[in-house]
DNA sequence: AATTGCACCGACCACTTAGTCGGTAAAAAT
DNA sequence: ATTTTTACCGACTAAGTGGTCGGTGCAATT
């Protein structure tokens, strides 16, 4: 019991690091020795915890990728009330996050998929999987807000829901070295005018 | 001069394969021997016509990446008549392309700018100067269709073009190793819809 | 006929890569 | 008290990496 907590402890330790380094310079352009010389831990250390960099890699994904995407995008709109505002208060805040973090380098989700797709199956699979859940909660709030009366019903939700993920990945990577607090402002005032295209006006 | 042909040919050789490769497998997990082998080209030759791998690259984005831009997304939109219809018809065919291309990875100077953002500064510029040309002529096209009585006058054209350029590089991205035809099609049934909310409607 | 220079060859260099393995100090189990 | 296990060390390996450099055949120039 205390040993494993000593174990998970280090390997965290580990997987912070290497997200970070990873996210910064993508992952097939920086080595394990590149986050071991930044964690100041041996080769040994490395591959007694993980069977290899790819290994690490999908460790990383479960336990950290996951995490923040179920908290900034997933559980900040579940089984919310009306679709469209918490839609976009949600995107808006993650939107901020990164505007106020100096060292942005976009969705973490989105840069690594773009790294890996069609190169390594296993790891976009991986990453697709995270996508899939964001997409699929979209949807079921989305028709959520049909019944509930705030979405009008023709409303094609899944289509809906990729042209949102869309756009927010896309905005993420023009905000890395674009002006972002504009880019933030002008991207909102879109996705509302796009979200208002849905809405179910009150019968009078 | 005919010199010259002999060895822009070669070059020009080059340049494709590198940008096949590139696309396929990034940059930095493709190296110099990988385009070489697949040339049936040395060492030599390589550097006899390109001093870095770098430049090499910045080569590759000069003479065939900017040109791929504009002729698919640049030309067909260029001093067009009625906006919104442009450019719903012009992404249609690129995103038709892409679905179409068994080998597609994606949107390339999205990928590339994915790679190198934050990493490598002179690459990136050259990546971010091909969208920014995107992006003015996508606000000179809207503020055209304003004068043109196309374009409602409140319209914000920076926040359109920069929200229009967003969606595209997302759902290119996704298109990758989804079901493009679906996504395709969502897709643009989205597009329109937002572009709808642009459209300057006849005075009765 | 002799010389020059272009386009290319491929061995080589210093360095980095992911991954292995024999060792070890300290803690836990016996 | 002794053995075993845990967590880690760091030298090492084999296969790359980007890049250099002396050489070479051939076409154009002289």
């Amino acid at each position: 019991m205390d040993k494993n907590l000593k174990r998970m402890a280090t390997m965290h330790r580990m997987q912070v690091t290497g997200l970070e380094l990873f996210y910064e310079q993508g992952y097939y352009n920086t080595s394990v020795d590149d986050i071991l010389k930044s964690l100041e831990l041996s080769k040994g250390a490395f591959y007694y915890h993980f069977q290899s960099k790819e290994d690490f890699f999908i460790s990383i994904i479960q336990n950290l990728i996951v995490q923040k995407v179920y908290g900034t995008l997933i559980e900040p709109i579940e089984g919310k009330e009306n679709p469209l505002t918490v839609i976009e208060k949600c995107l808006d805040n993650s939107l901020q996050t990164a505007e106020n973090n100096e060292m942005d380098y976009g969705f973490v989700v989105h840069n690594f998929l773009t790294e890996f797709n069609g190169r390594n199956e296993t790891i976009s699979r991986y990453l697709r999987d995270i996508l899939k859940i964001w997409e699929v909660n979209l949807i079921t709030l989305l028709q959520k807000g049909k019944t509930d009366g705030y979405v009008i019903r023709h409303v094609n939700s899944e289509a809906a829901a990729s042209f949102i993920i869309s756009s927010y990945m896309g905005i993420r990577t023009l905000m890395v070295e674009g002006n972002p607090r504009i880019l933030r402002y002008n991207y909102i005032s879109q996705l509302r005018s796009y979200l208002n295209t849905m809405v179910q006006r009150e019968l009078a």
